[in-house]
DNA sequence: CTGCATCCTTTGGGATACTG
DNA sequence: CAGTATCCCAAAGGATGCAG
């Protein structure tokens, strides 16, 4: 947040030229760390992206192409009522037994989509594989 | 990671259809995560894409669109070494006194552009400030 | 000016067991 | 199947002070 009531002309300003930002106060790359940030947000995202996933598919999808360890359902739990309460994804849950309950992406979380796109793009040349490696 | 030696072809596979991401073991959403998650690392990017900056100058800079508080010089030590050891951005030092030091967008840097170029028209609705009320 | 050292608080995430 | 409850650990981040 910043001081006073400017509005955001900041380090992000001259990335898209002719972009109308006199409204943003905030930079959209931290906003968007703290609404996708951590382990799993992301990813869950990608998943959704394919169609609706109940609870239990969404954990094991997280398995493929994630760091190894599956995620507990705490976790999991708490990361899905997040993005739900961001209006970023959809829960509806069906009156049956045993129960079933289906995520999918809301329009919120569609917006995002173009940006998992770019991110998927730059992937595809191996190029965060060999930025991990350092480590 | 995955089991045994498969490559990937998980979640974020069917969000660009012709690319050849056989090579892929790590869905990028999640290197994506790793490489640039934190608070500050995805706002230095942006800072440094209009140009070189100064440790200083940085720290000033993040505080334009940023959360309020001032990153502290620890932490932004942290993250500049960080980002220097992956290789995203770079590091000149001046022999002058006072010391002056620049940092600036390294290749593999300028390779993130077009995510936070997405990012920022994602961010350019104000769709990010509505998110973020939530909490 | 550009950092490093120390210490501390907060947050994120994991283990395990249990319930409707 | 879809979660909750408890407890615990590790990592991220902040405050303050000092140094080349």
């Amino acid at each position: 947040m910043l001081e006073g009531s400017e509005t955001y002309s900041g380090p992000a300003a001259s990335l898209l030229v002719g972009l109308d930002m006199r409204h943003i106060r905030l930079c959209p790359a931290i906003a968007f760390n703290q609404i996708v940030g951590g382990r799993y947000k992301l990813h869950i995202l990608c998943v959704l992206h394919r169609g609706p996933h109940r609870f239990g598919e969404i954990g094991r999808s997280l398995l493929k192409g994630g760091l190894g360890k599956p995620i507990t359902p705490r976790i999991l739990s708490r990361e899905l009522k997040d993005l739900e309460q961001r209006g970023l994804i959809e829960r509806k849950s069906y009156p049956v037994v045993p129960r079933k309950v289906e995520y999918s992406l809301a329009e919120r979380g569609r917006a995002l989509l173009p940006i998992l796109a770019e991110i998927i793009r730059w992937g595809a040349t191996g190029a965060h594989e060999e930025i991990l490696e350092v480590a």
